[in-house]
DNA sequence: TTGATATATACATATTTCAACATATAAATA
DNA sequence: TATTTATATGTTGAAATATGTATATATCAA
């Protein structure tokens, strides 16, 4: 796996997308309608930020059903893995990303979690 | 020290300002005219990023008669000396990062340097 | 096949960021 | 004081980036 730190930087650049990335870090993965949710953006919005996260090799996709979930990408460098990381632990019990989850917690009916066992 | 992580990221999403976050890093302090000379930038154009560098907290600078020196921040909380180490350990022994050490070096009469024991 | 839901993309436009250039400020030296 | 060197900043135009709106595509279900 090929990454310039430079495209790491850049693309984690939008706080929109650093939040995304920080939300999908916690979460294992997440699909466009959640992470709607959580951020409060509009759709295409947040497709576009997915899509550059993807392009910049930071994130996977995978489409299962009608739903696109995206989870971080499985083979970074270690660094880039170790940057994830220590971001995501530096900065989760603070604002906004705390509230991010709580946002992703008050939707109903997501599309990954068991519903009716 | 309070800072942002919006803030870290979007102020190194500019490839020079990151090359020259990593060369300071590397090299413990730097004046303007040695980044000048290894960034091979016009002289307004480093001191606008290193203001921006300074501005979102992650360096500090002093004057020395004509010169002024930039140095990381030395009071920055810990994942954000965490993330910049690991950004510094994997990107420097690639290009351009270790090419800008090198071209650092070729300057002659740097004003940091003892010069003529 | 039709309709509904989820996601992606095209286009126009607004906003932000960047660099070139000129110039201002600060310190050293003659 | 006048000059030189180092650094900072104001202004402007160009380029990059982001968003809103509409629409295209994909999947599922009736």
């Amino acid at each position: 796996m090929t990454i310039q730190a430079d495209d790491v930087y850049s693309v984690l650049s939008h706080p929109m997308r650093l939040r995304a990335l920080v939300l999908i870090h916690q979460t294992d993965e997440l699909c466009v309608c959640e992470l709607t949710h959580a951020l409060g953006l509009a759709q295409p919005v947040i497709s576009r930020h997915l899509a550059q996260l993807k392009e910049a090799g930071l994130l996977l996709s995978r489409r299962q059903g009608q739903w696109v979930y995206y989870r971080i990408h499985t083979d970074l460098p270690t660094w880039v893995q170790q940057l994830i990381l220590i971001t995501v632990e530096g900065v989760k019990n603070t604002s906004p990303y705390s509230d991010d989850i709580l946002q992703l917690n008050t939707m109903a009916n997501r599309p990954g979690l068991a519903c009716c066992s």
